[in-house]
DNA sequence: TATTTAAGTCAAGCTTACTTTACATAAAGA
DNA sequence: TCTTTATGTAAAGTAAGCTTGACTTAAATA
């Protein structure tokens, strides 16, 4: 599962810690995350989509979709 | 989380057991994310997103959306 | 140089997702 | 009536998501 958290941290300006804040997770759930440790949860992944305006996959890309 | 997998299934024409098949989880699993007793993985919702050409906001509704 | 900030990582523990096995119930059909 | 099929549920175990606490490193800065 790949994601585009670090590059949306990037856009809105914000630090890990601060990203785990507004998500309400833990700072090394959301570097866990982003190195790709393990995939979120559904609710956090729908956190994470509400916060950025974005959709689910906008944010988080399924590695065994057909190409 | 609500989810309208119930209902796909059902246009679909497939039992718990044949969708779990499907999604390669037990018909248990597919039961109880049918009755709310626990959300998908974020994988296994892309899964079920994907087996019915659907987006996971589709299929799963976020229950602490703002309305 | 010393300090601060952001990121990365590890270990131990808890919670949630998911498994297998098993049993119960209702509906439909032989 | 007996059997089969679909659904629901429970218990016990494993795996994955997530927590807290702690330590390390690199970059920036006073």
């Amino acid at each position: 599962m790949n994601n585009r958290l670090k590059v949306l941290r990037a856009e809105h300006n914000l630090t890990q810690a601060q990203l785990a804040d507004l998500l309400n997770v833990s700072r090394q759930t959301v570097n866990a995350i982003e190195k790709g440790k393990f995939d979120p949860s559904l609710p956090l992944a729908f956190k994470a989509a509400r916060l950025f305006k974005l959709t689910i996959e906008d944010i988080f890309q399924d590695e065994e979709a057909v190409s």
